[in-house]
DNA sequence: ATACATGCAAACCCTTTGCAGCCAC
DNA sequence: GTGGCTGCAAAGGGTTTGCATGTAT
C-alpha cells in the first residue's frame, strides 16, 4: 500500500468524495476538516474525540473544532456516531449511508473490534469465535413513531 | 389487577425476591431502596434518574440516592442499565439475569416502546408493524476479550 | 455499637455555547 | 467583502465524590 508512504499528501478517492459532499452541503473546505476526514478515512474503527485529538495533535486543532465538525459530519451522513454507554461519543467514517456494521467492546480493556457487516443472526457466533466470553449485547431501534409522523419539530 | 388498588402497600413476589437478593448481596433493606424497587417492579420500561426521581418525589429521596442505589442494583443484576445515547442512563427492572428485551425509541418525541423479547431477526419487522418509519438501529456486543481472560482488573 | 446509607454541597468531565478574530469563497 | 470557521474561555448538565449525620442490623 503506497498510501503508507505519502498518507499525508495523498488524496484518496474517498476523501475526494467526502470533500465534495462537504461542498454540496454548503460547508467550507478547511484544512482542519480535511485533516480530520483524512484520518477517519485512513484509520478504521470508532474514535472518541479525545482519541482523534490525540492522533491529530500535530494539527493543532482545538477540541471544540472536533466537536463541531464531527457533529456536522454526522448531520450530512459522512460519519456515524456510536455510543457505548461509557460517556464518550465515538465517530467512524461512513462510506455510504447504508453501510454500517457493529462492534465488540471488551468490558475490561475497552478494546473495540469491528464485525464484518450487519448480519444480525450470525453475529453472536462470530463474537464467540473472536474469543469473547461473558458476552452481552445491546440492540436498540430508533425511528419516527406513528404519532409523530407528519408532526413538525417544536 | 388488584395490584392497582393497593400498589402502595402490597409486597409482590418480585419485590420480595428483590429484597432477598439485596440481603444476599450484603446490602441493607432501607425504605428508599424498597420504594425504588417497588416502583421499578410495578412500572415497566426504562426510566431515567430524573423520571424516577419525579415519579417518587413523594418519597423525598435525594437524587444522589437514586444514582448510588441504581448503580448497586445494576451490579447485583437487579436492574439493567440502558443507554440511548442521549446523555441519560435509563434503568429497568430485570426479573432474571437472562431475561432481556430491546426497545424502539422515537427520535422525535422520545417515546420508548418495548419489544416482546430478544428475537433479533424478527425484530425489524416488528418495529415496522408498530408504525415506525426511518428506522435505524444500534447493536453492540460487550464481553471479555481473549487478551483479558484471566487478567485481573487494575 | 458499627458499618453501611443518606443528604447536602461541591467536584468531575464530556460537551455545548458565546464571542472576537480569521479565512474560505 | 461576508458569512461561515476557529480558538479561547466559560457555562451546561448528568453523574460522581467527600463528609458529616442517620440508621439498619
Amino acid at each position: 500500500m503506497k498510501n503508507k508512504l505519502n498518507s499525508e499528501s495523498s488524496t484518496s478517492a474517498a476523501l475526494m468524495l467526502a470533500l465534495q459532499l462537504i461542498r454540496t452541503a454548503g460547508l467550507r473546505r478547511t484544512p482542519g476538516r480535511e485533516k480530520i476526514l483524512h484520518f477517519l478515512i485512513e484509520n478504521h474503527g470508532p474514535f472518541s474525540i479525545e482519541e482523534l485529538q490525540r492522533s491529530l495533535s500535530w494539527a493543532k486543532l482545538d477540541g471544540v473544532t472536533f466537536y463541531r465538525n464531527l457533529s456536522q459530519f454526522e448531520k450530512i451522513g459522512l460519519v456515524r456516531r456510536i455510543e457505548f454507554g461509557d460517556g464518550f461519543s465515538r465517530y467512524e467514517f461512513q462510506s455510504s449511508p447504508e453501510e454500517h456494521h457493529h462492534h465488540v467492546i471488551c468490558t475490561q480493556c475497552r478494546k473495540v473490534e469491528s464485525l464484518s457487516h450487519c448480519e444480525i443472526p450470525k453475529i453472536e457466533t462470530q463474537v464467540k469465535r473472536l474469543g469473547y466470553s461473558k458476552i452481552k449485547h445491546s440492540l436498540e431501534f430508533f425511528g419516527i413513531c406513528s404519532d409523530c409522523s407528519g408532526k413538525k419539530l417544536p
